[in-house]
DNA sequence: TAAAAATTAATAGTAATACTATTATTTTAG
DNA sequence: CTAAAATAATAGTATTACTATTAATTTTTA
């Protein structure tokens, strides 16, 4: 990816953080090595601690960046999917037909990531192999509605959002635009995680993205064509 | 639903306990209110000791049972599954029509989940709750691999074959048969969970199934119609 | 029916987790 | 150079996720 999106800032509501990350060095390293601290033992056996070790920081050092484990899932997911919503917004911005910014919106919505060297302390390779491992954990527990109303989980769904409006544009009659969006965008993710553990159920080759299946699947149900 | 599948047994797979629960009374409360207990308070706050006080019995004696919460979570989703399987078999017997089989398996997967009599110590509409909101932290572990050699997950995937097969059977022609299979069986939790926590973004009312939204994904990408 | 076997309950203990509080030290800004 | 802010170090707590041991109870079977 060019670096045409340079100088950009990622920004992420600050109810997410105590401080915000981005402020320090130690901020950068505490986000840069959690991911790939939770890459290598997983979210359930991530600690602060670990991390603490990780970056020859301390414990009670990282609390005064993130409440809790959990709001730092909450903040790396939020910023995958800022990321993801400049990408998107940045390569439909100019296209007028609304098949062929669907068809891009598709692509950049189920595509494998690839590194973009905007930013320097994040992998976004690993990030998204993250996400797709842990995401559902974000939303899954007991206080997801109290979460939600502090809009933590706001980029997200302003992603989902565009994405019916695409296809509503595409289709004006069709019955199920927030269904289908919802379909696309977390189905994207749980298809990439039956590749590498479900092989068996998968349908996916091992380097194969979703992304034939999506855009099959989202022009017959709209009943639409894409010429190129 | 009548009492046609009675005198059924659900089996599950003898890895995933120590102890069957089906064999003996204490095993058969710890099953029963477990699922009223991670209902009530969440998977993640669950412990054996908090379930011991709810039954009146002893945190090391659960433990004689399940080896730890998680292959207990893997217990009920196995038997939630098993128990839609049948649903789903009993359903397309006898029926020739692969369209018409298709189209009840999606109802079956999709629709609602309501009580059945012939297990009185499960509350199958709060059990599908859990599966909702907790099935997938069964398999988002770092030991998922291990655990799908032991087979826990070996109904789930069959019935995801299931369906993959009434696809194909339907429209030998189509691509992706897995892919959509995978779509409707996790998707139709996934829908569900967005209608009760992420109403702005979910495309369904309060008390609707996403089965219209699924028939007419399917039906449109496999470029059928049903002939009733 | 009594002894043996199996099951369950009770108690205690452990390492790790997920924090909080306090104080000391270092860095940065005016 | 001083004051304020940030960070590190240390200690402490309640809870978790178990294991081990022993005691009590129930079930089996001879």
């Amino acid at each position: 990816m060019l670096n045409i999106l340079s100088n950009l800032k990622i920004t992420i509501n600050d109810n997410i953080f105590l401080k915000d990350p981005e402020s320090s060095s130690l901020g950068k390293r505490i986000v840069e090595n959690s991911i790939l601290l939770i890459d290598e033992i997983g979210f359930d056996a991530f600690t602060f601690k670990k991390l603490g070790a990780k970056i020859g920081s301390n414990e009670s050092s990282i609390y005064r960046y993130f409440e809790n484990k959990h709001n730092l899932l909450v903040y790396l997911a939020s910023w995958y999917w800022s990321w993801t919503e400049y990408q998107l917004v940045f390569a439909i911005n100019n296209i007028t037909d609304p098949i062929k910014k669907l068809n891009i919106a598709i692509d950049i919505l189920t595509r494998t990531t690839t590194l973009d060297s905007n930013f320097a302390h994040i992998d976004e390779v690993v990030l998204k192999r993250i996400i797709i491992h842990e995401y559902s954990k974000s939303y899954l527990t007991k206080q997801v509605d109290l979460d939600n109303d502090e809009g933590y989980f706001s980029i997200y769904k302003r992603i989902v959002l565009r994405l019916k409006e695409l296809i509503h544009e595409a289709n004006k009659d069709y019955k199920h635009p927030f269904c289908l969006a919802n379909t696309v965008i977390e189905g994207a993710l749980h298809q990439q995680y039956l590749k590498d553990h479900f092989k068996s159920i998968s349908g996916l080759k091992s380097n194969e993205a979703p992304t034939a299946f999506y855009k099959d699947l989202v022009f017959n149900t709209l009943n639409i064509t894409l010429n190129e």
